[in-house]
DNA sequence: AGTTTATTGAAATTATATTTCAATAATACA
DNA sequence: TGTATTATTGAAATATAATTTCAATAAACT
C-alpha cells in the first residue's frame, strides 16, 4: 500500500498535478479489495467511507490510476469495465463464470509465448493481449 | 449462399416465425461482405439496397442469424459489437491493429489446447474464448 | 494572505444497445 | 380468394454506461 501511495505521489508531482484527499481515499479503498471493481461498485464503497466523493471522480482517478501503472481496465464483454489492482501483479489471464460471475486468474508462458510465434509469423508487432475463458466454475457445476 | 439461405429458411419455419423480404436481403447483404460489420455499418449498405428497411430490423436480424448459426457477434472492447460469418468458417482468433483497426483471422491448434488444459486444470468447464492480440500490424508500420 | 490553476461534482451530453407499441404484412385456413 | 391470426416492422422512446462541460472549490506556490 505504502509504495502504491508513493507510485501515485510521484505521478503527481512530475507532472504538475495535485493531490487531493479524494485521489487518496479513492486508492487506498481500492488497494484493500483483491477484486474487478467497476466505477459504479468502487463508487458506492468509497462512497461509504466519505459521501462527498462524486462518481466523476472515482471514474477519473480510475483513469489516472491506470495511466500511473497502479490499476488495469478489464472488459469481459458485458458493458462494464472493471479495474483491478496492476502493481505487483505480473498479466495474467482469465477463466471467467457465466453462472455465478466470478473468474479465475491465470497465467501459462507456454500459451503467452505461442501467442508471440503466432503474431511474429503474421508480421504483426504485439502490444497486448485478451485471453478469457467462458464457462463454468467448479463451483457452479454442483 | 444458397445454403445459407436455406438454413435461415429452415429456422424460420422450425420456429414458426416468418420469412420476410428483409430478413433476406439483410442476410443478403451481410454474406456478400467478408468483413467484421457492426450493425450501424450493416444498416447503412442494406438502406442503399432497400432504404425502407430500419436500424432496428437489422439490429434484430442480426440477433437472429445468430441464434441460427449464421453469424457471430465479437467484441474488439471499442464500445461496439460486429458481426462476421459463421457458416463455413471455423473458430479463430484476431490481431487487432491498433492504427487502422483492421483484423488478421489466425487458428493455433496448439494454443487452443493448452487452453483446454489450463481450464481443466482449473476444474473449469470452457464454453468458448475470446483471444484477441492488439498490436500494429505490417502495414502500419512502415 | 493572495494568486494561479488543477480539481471537484452535479448536470448535461454522447453513444450504443434495447424495448415499446401501433401499423403492417405474412401465413393459415375457411 | 377472402378473412383471421399473429409475427414483424420501424419510429420513437428508453436504458445504460461512458464521457464532457462548467462554475465553484481548494491545492500549491509566492
Ligand atoms: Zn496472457
Ligand atoms: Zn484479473
Ligand atoms: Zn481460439
Ligand atoms: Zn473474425
Amino acid at each position: 500500500m505504502k509504495r502504491e501511495i508513493e507510485i501515485l505521489d510521484n505521478f503527481i508531482r512530475e507532472r504538475g498535478l495535485r493531490h487531493t484527499p479524494q485521489r487518496e481515499v479513492i486508492l487506498r479503498v481500492f488497494l484493500s479489495i483483491e477484486k474487478h471493481l467497476s466505477v459504479d461498485e468502487l463508487y458506492t464503497i468509497v462512497k461509504r467511507r466519505n459521501p462527498k466523493i462524486g462518481y466523476v471522480t472515482v471514474y477519473r482517478t480510475m483513469k489516472m490510476l491506470e495511466d500511473a501503472g497502479l490499476c488495469n481496465e478489464i472488459d469481459f464483454g458485458d458493458g462494464v469495465s472493471r479495474f483491478e489492482h496492476q502493481y505487483g501483479h505480473g498479466h495474467h489471464d482469465h477463466l471467467v463464470c457465466l453462472k455465478c460471475g466470478s473468474y479465475i486468474e491465470v497465467i501459462n508462458p507456454e500459451i503467452e509465448k505461442l501467442q508471440d510465434e503466432l503474431a511474429r509469423r503474421n508480421r504483426f508487432v504485439p502490444l497486448k493481449h485478451k485471453l478469457q475463458i467462458f464457462g463454468t466454475c467448479n463451483k457452479c457445476l454442483g
